[in-house]
DNA sequence: GGGAGTTATGTTAGCGATCCCAGCGTGGGT
DNA sequence: ACCCACGCTGGGATCGCTAACATAACTCCC
């Protein structure tokens, strides 16, 4: 495998030339293919004899095809393809035999061409959307990986909106790619109706969308996470805890607001509107400064970190300290939460693990040659620190 | 050149209709083929079944093609590629027929079929970082919106490390797919030589690269962005300004570094070795810790805001008021940053810009066909908030 | 020891699009 | 009249690769 060198790419080495019968064959892989001249002057302009012109005189600068790699090996293409692909029986001296000669030459496999004879691209479609929240580029990130990981290319669309529109137009624009499956990150509830026409014969996985569509579908247990700060809170001795609560056309909003609710219901606390967020640190910084002049206001759980560091701010300038007087928890557990003022309480979400189940659901789909409708719940965890008072059983 | 016969006399007809299910029979043994490749093979006869299968039969479940629109609307292939692709010359009513047919089988064109047709891909490759940090991912999403608008596709390859190799491998992937151009996110300075080397015929745009490399480049103007900062310090009264860098290994961090220095430089002022951090909010944290027991420290510049944010936390922690006590700056104007305790003084970089740009010089390349070498340097902002002392002119 | 399996290779025919060139009808210029 | 340009259209050939079949040389096993 030595002789990672290649680099140098095709342009130059690319001629293999002499046509007829014989071959040069070139066993190793150091060898100097002797070049006959005719470097890069040679034939430009197509001549119009049928014997002249050849595929060869085009060449200009055509990187190396599989056939210039068959001819310097003495094989045929379709050997070298199998030799490539391992998959096939070839011998090893063979394969050798044409190793060399594609690295010699610099070979690379022509990916469109595979892709029209295979009818497969090995390409995975993700459609994203259009911001830079921790969340979706977090998740977006573990499929990448998990992606390269399984061999697979990804093809990213993000959209400004999520309409019926603009999901059916991403999603034709990757089936044009011959993508062999989409990954769609659908936080908005919007999305569930623009997935419902999807055309049936694509593996789909969606991720933080609507959790009853009839698709295959990753989650985080957002509600059980809420639930779990909200929860712990009032174990620290609140009466009630208070919500700052996401856009109510996100999911993931709907599931913590959800949780946060269930967890008072269940110790029979009044349920107090929640006040609107829109993940923002402004907003949460609005919210804040509303909560803060209200004096039974103990305990705050903000949909996401961001929203709690503008609460966390507000409090500060009403002189409420933290978590003395006030309790705060967040949600994401962003890298910078732990640096807050006062480091934050927050639920930690795993969104490698999310990628990565996500990428398998979908590699299973593509395996079985079926959709399936498995869904995949990952858990979250609260991560206590020192916004909030309390035993602190975890770091 | 010869070889790859082709041309010498091929069969009088080419019998083009597949003969159904059946086999042409191919020649019997005694035909020499007189070398390997392809040549004479030539003249099967012709299927002698009336009864034309066609393409037709395998269709199963296959998506239309350009033949299936050409049949339904009652003309050649080759006149709807023509319709679809616009440029060519097309009767309005033609067109009119094939446009109908086309969207009644909902028809879509095979972009790979496409790219191995014309050698090209409207696709751009970019290789971008390991990294979930503010910049690259805004850098990536900047380029991503500009690529969406000029019509072409992005492919993402992101590396962990950023060694000769593992550059060399990821353009590797992209020439695969026929990549018509490559934005390398190099923030990285080991990436400079691994750019070296990479196919010279493939036009590149480097962003936030080495500034000397003989390729195209894109950067934000760290520097300027450092020394105002540093001189805003400097200007609010304070005699001397600590730094807190970044990994030296990062092109930003020794922009902004020697930024800072040379502001110092401009005063007089003495220049402390600044301390090290990672761009996480803990490094920041730690150097905060040193730094606010050292009573000299009145003016603290941090090479970005996550660091800024660890070090305001440690100054809180040793109860060192900001801005009365000690002056914070950051850089990168994180959206949180303005929901720091307190809000943040930094410096903003026009991420979108910096995409925009990218594209433009790529595409500049695209289309002339030649590398270029321009080099455009965007300029930074800072942004003036209550971390510092100071007429609050800003914002 | 001969038909049945294996292994290693070559041959042919596409995948679905575009390219180049040739074949039409029209006009217009000479 | 003739010829050629021009607008529109069709007919291969081809891009680089692989699936499917064909072939030849071996191994096996009863």
């Amino acid at each position: 495998m030595g002789c990672t060198g290649t680099a140098e790419s095709w342009p130059g080495v690319a001629d293999y030339v002499k046509g007829g019968d014989q071959v040069a064959r070139a066993s190793d892989p150091g060898v100097e293919t002797p070049r006959p001249g005719y470097g890069a002057a040679a034939g430009r302009d197509t001549a119009s004899f049928p014997e002249v012109t050849s595929r060869s005189s085009r060449s200009a600068r055509r990187p190396p095809a599989m056939t210039d790699v068959a001819k310097l090996a003495g094989v045929s293409p379709q050997t070298v393809s199998r030799a490539l692909s391992q998959h096939a029986s070839v011998s090893p001296m063979t394969r050798a035999r044409v190793l060399a000669a594609a690295d010699g030459l610099g070979y690379r496999l022509n990916t469109a061409a595979r892709t029209l004879a295979t009818g497969h691209s090995r390409t995975l479609g993700v459609v994203a959307f259009n911001s830079t929240f921790f969340g979706p580029v977090s998740t977006l990130h573990g499929i990448e990986q998990a992606a390269r990981v399984a061999g697979y290319f990804i093809s990213v669309v993000s959209l400004r909106s999520i309409d019926r529109h603009s999901v059916a137009d991403a999603v034709g624009r990757l089936n044009d790619q011959v993508v062999e499956g989409i990954v769609v990150i659908a936080p908005l509830t919007s999305a569930a109706e623009a997935l419902e026409n999807l055309p049936t014969d694509m593996p789909v996985v969606v991720v933080e969308g609507d959790p009853n569509a009839g698709l295959a579908a990753v989650t985080v247990d957002q509600a059980a996470g809420a639930r779990a700060a909200t929860s712990y809170l009032l174990s620290t001795g609140h009466q009630n805890v208070f919500h700052v609560k996401g856009p109510p056309e996100w999911q993931e909003a709907q599931g913590r607001l959800s949780g946060w609710r269930s967890a008072l219901e269940e110790v029979g606390a009044e349920v107090v509107p929640p006040l609107s967020g829109d993940w923002t640190a402004r907003s949460g910084y609005q919210a804040g400064q509303v909560l803060a002049r209200v004096p039974e206001v103990t305990a705050i759980f903000a949909a996401n970190d961001q929203m709690a560091l503008g609460v966390l701010l507000a409090l500060h300038e009403h002189n409420r300290r933290v978590p003395e007087d006030v309790s705060v928890v967040g949600f994401d557990n962003i890298p910078d939460s732990a640096y807050f003022m006062p480091p934050l309480t927050t639920v930690r979400q795993d969104f490698d693990q999310v990628g990565r189940t996500s990428l398998r659901l979908l590699l299973d789909q593509i395996n079985s040659g079926a959709r399936s409708v498995e869904r995949v719940m990952i858990q979250s965890e609260l991560v206590v620190r020192q916004s909030t008072l309390g035993t602190p059983e975890a770091s």
